[in-house]
RNA sequence: GGCGCUAUCGUCUAACGGUUAGGACAGAGCCCUCUCAAGGCUUAAAUACGGGUUCGAUUCCCGUUAGCGCUACCA
């Protein structure tokens, strides 16, 4: 029984490389028949954050994946000292007095890599004991074998046999000196203990595999597998953040632009993964059934964005299929919260269909469907009533002819056409010359839905008074 | 600097060591058409570079270059 976590530390707004991370746990979980962990990951008291945690919920449950456990690090505590206890008896960590190094003093330095703070490797037990007990601060410390020889290993299901020689990797902390477990320990104590089979997360973590591997085996726990997922770069090559790309990089920028849920999932597991059959368009359940791990390749993606185009072409490409693939009833329900409130359903029931294929947002029904939702058409030039190849007399003509006829006939989408090409005929001019000029009277500009649809929505009436109104402008 | 990872059209990707290197998005053009879409057709566009191995490398190996990641008592 594959059991797999998703372990979000609540220090930012829930991250699209997370939600992706989340899918694809999600994904192998439901595939397999597994187990969905949802590990609130809080040992970083300082840079936690209430509203970051409603923002992870908040994402999730949009995306409108479930998991099946909940767990909270910081609740856990007793446990990760225990493992920290454990293999500090075993000889393999000691205490380190060394003050916390201030910031980034000599991160970048030319000087190699840094192993462990002298002195304190070498500390007998009992001096060690006596400082402690003295109640100096410490921080633990993997004592890190570097003289064996040989390498630490794993497989990793995406990028192969992994090996790191043991004098490359330092004597990472454990604890940190106010006795707070590190991510390192807090992970590996919480990944044993709540026997996570496969670890599914982002690349930034593979070098960190070696010490978790290392934690695993000082404590005599058998490692999961790791699974690590390419990460997810903007286009000028850097990794995604919060902070130099702004809100492209927040789900629920994708929510409140109006991308369905699966649609937006669909191109966050497609970034990375492929079904490899050419499958673009999925649904979740094909999604589930056709995920595994080896559909997973190596080399990072980009998801493209500008200042004028906030979201991937392709995102917006796949939501658009989305939009189109569903029912018209079901797409209206969608719609609801992105129209005037207290739209009337039936309303909006008329003019779903007319839009649906000329969204990719659900957010763009406030502009491609503007004009049924106002009372008073907003002013545009009267030039735009001119037909093509026409005049201001032929559009008054068009217009007066249009209201005479649509006072009388039926006002469904066929009887509206019949009629409407019959004036065009009477009136000896081109049907195009004939709808142009009624279009814009009545959407207020050329581009628009289907032209008798847009009637039938809109009624006689208000046709009928905004054609008034456009003639007055003639 | 050290260590790790990666490299196919602009982007996402496909290709038992043998294909005219395929698909999709975005672009261009045509068709359809009441405008706009949607749809159909067409087009342009890639194996980073250099060495091997092999009858034959996108594919395997080595090197170079480039990018990314880690190198914290953040995660």
């Amino acid at each position: 029984m594959h059991r797999v976590r998703f372990a979000p530390s609540p220090t930012g707004f829930l991250h699209i490389g997370s939600a992706r991370t989340y899918i694809f746990n999600w994904l192998f979980a439901r595939h397999s028949g597994g187990t969905m962990i949802l590990r609130i990951d809080d040992t970083d008291v300082g840079r936690n954050s209430d509203a970051s945690e409603t923002s992870i919920f908040d994402g999730l449950k949009w995306l409108g994946l479930d998991w099946d456990e909940q767990y909270r690090q910081s609740e856990r505590l007793a446990l990760h000292r225990a493992m920290a206890d454990a293999i500090f008896e075993k000889g393999m960590a000691y205490r380190d007095f060394t003050p916390a190094q201030s910031g980034d003093s000599e991160k970048s330095g030319a000087q190699g890599t840094w192993l462990f703070n002298a002195g304190m490797r070498e500390l007998s037990r009992e001096q060690s004991d006596r400082r402690a007990a003295a109640g100096e601060p410490f921080a633990l410390r993997f004592r890190v074998p570097h003289d064996r020889i040989g390498h630490v290993k794993f497989a990793d299901a995406v990028y192969g046999e992994q090996a790191k020689a043991y004098a490359d990797i330092e004597d990472f902390a454990l604890l940190r000196s106010d006795g707070m477990p590190t991510y390192h320990l807090a992970n590996c104590a919480d990944d044993a203990d709540l026997r996570i089979t496969h670890i599914i997360r982002g690349q930034e973590h593979l070098s960190n595999a070696f010490k978790h591997q290392l934690i695993f085996d000082a404590a005599g726990a058998t490692a999961p597998t790791f699974a690590h997922l390419p990460l997810l770069m903007a286009p000028d090559g850097m990794k995604l953040s919060k902070r130099v790309h702004g809100p492209v990089v927040s789900v629920t920028t994708y929510r409140d632009a109006g991308f369905l849920p699966q649609a937006f999932i669909n191109f966050l597991c497609l970034l990375g993964w492929s079904p490899k059959n050419d499958r673009e368009k999925l649904s979740r359940e094909e999604t589930v059934e056709l995920f595994t791990l080896e559909g997973i390749n190596r080399a990072n993606a980009v998801v493209n964005f500008t200042e004028e185009e906030p979201f991937d072409p392709k995102a917006l490409w796949l939501n658009a299929e989305h939009i189109r693939a569903m029912s018209p009833q079901d797409l209206a329900r969608e719609l609801v919260p992105f129209v005037p409130a207290g739209t009337d359903p039936e309303k909006l029931g008329k003019i779903t269909p007319l839009i649906q294929e000329r969204m990719k947002l659900l957010r763009d029904v406030q502009t491609v469907a503007d004009f049924f939702f106002v009372d008073e058409l907003p002013p545009y030039d009267p030039a735009e009533l001119i037909p093509k190849k026409g005049d201001a007399a032929m559009a008054k003509n068009v217009l007066i002819k249009a209201r005479e006829v649509l006072a009388t006939a039926e006002f469904t989408h066929d009887a509206l056409e019949a009629a409407l090409r019959a004036a065009s005929v009477e009136l000896g001019i081109k049907a195009g010359q004939m709808f142009e000029p009624v279009r814009v009277a009545v959407c207020g500009r050329k581009t628009a839905p289907p032209l008798f649809g847009t009637l039938e929505a809109l009624g006689r009436e208000a046709c009928l008074s905004r054609i008034a109104k456009a003639i007055e402008k003639l």
